[in-house]
DNA sequence: ATGTCACGTACGACGTGA
């Protein structure tokens, strides 16, 4: 394959929305999907719709909260789940360590290394939540900046829903927001600190504009107030590759939609086997 | 015109998380 379609999508459990996701990894001829809020324990997941189409799914969930899942046509290989001094949180084990949720997960196809994160949301400003949620991502960039050092040329991106708006324009009205979590200058410096350690967001070049959320109530969706908040990160690596992006907008509508869209790159690897490729040479 | 949805527990309706 010369180009390899990746895609991420926050899909509010997987149980609920897997006609639809499915549907569209097919339809829009997606070769790798990080999902995040699969909602589900393993032995809960919808395997069977996933290999019925060609793919390949592994997936990390302990509960009916969070869990994040990859799915590809490619073989699926060096899973890793969670990511080194991932924090944990809530009450203790009885070994004294914190639960470590289900947020993230690694694996490597086609020599491309990508993780499926979902990002804690934070809840408010000062919550035990958000403490958490900032820790979560500064472990999270030194992890990935110790891996970029010691992994030079490799393609690696970070996708997933981040819980954050970078830039004012990403949320549909920051007087909404004052005071509120997504939009917070330490939320933002922990995003910006991704980017310090040499990933860059490789759909913000091609699409400046457009939302990646809407929540579910108050008519979000049918006024366009939105979040953008899912993200593809990648490394100069990653980015060098990638030739289009795209915002799936029309995921929000029609029957049952998620909250989120999906967000998509193509990665060329140039001339290669590409058994699509017309023989008119 | 529309004013939220999904989960678990447990079989109606509420608590939790987003």
């Amino acid at each position: 394959m010369a180009v390899m379609r990746i895609a991420t999508w926050n899909v509010n459990s997987i149980r609920t929305r897997v006609g639809r996701v499915v549907d569209w990894l097919v339809r829009d001829d997606v070769d790798v999907l990080g999902m995040q809020e699969i909602k589900c324990k393993p032995e809960q997941f919808p395997y069977e719709a996933f290999e019925q189409a060609g793919y390949h799914v592994e997936l990390h969930g302990l509960n009916q909260w969070n869990g994040v899942a990859i799915a590809s046509r490619e073989p699926i290989e060096d899973v890793e789940v969670g990511f080194p001094g991932a924090p944990g949180f809530g009450k203790p084990l009885p070994d004294g360590t914190l639960p470590v949720e289900a947020r993230a997960i690694g694996a490597t196809v086609g020599g491309v290394r990508i993780w499926s994160l979902y990002v804690p949301n934070g809840r408010e400003l000062g919550d035990p939540h958000y403490d958490y949620k900032l820790d979560w991502l500064d472990k999270l960039a030194v992890s990935t900046g110790a891996w970029l050092q010691a992994n030079p040329g490799v393609p690696f991106a970070l996708m997933g829903d981040f819980n954050i708006a970078p830039l004012d324009t990403d949320v549909w009205s920051m007087d909404f927001f004052a005071g509120r979590t997504h939009v917070s200058e330490p939320e933002r410096a922990a995003f910006a600190q991704l980017q310090s350690v040499g990933l860059v967001d490789v759909v913000r070049e091609r699409v400046p504009q457009g939302f990646t959320y809407w929540d579910y109530q108050q008519l979000r969706f049918p006024r366009n107030e939105g979040m953008r908040i899912d993200f593809i990160l990648g490394s100069r690596d990653f980015a060098d590759l990638v030739v289009d992006a795209k915002i799936e907008r029309n995921e929000r509508k029609g029957t049952a939609p998620s909250d989120h869209v999906p967000v998509v790159v193509d990665l060329d690897f140039g001339p290669g086997d590409d058994d699509d490729r017309p023989m008119i040479f």
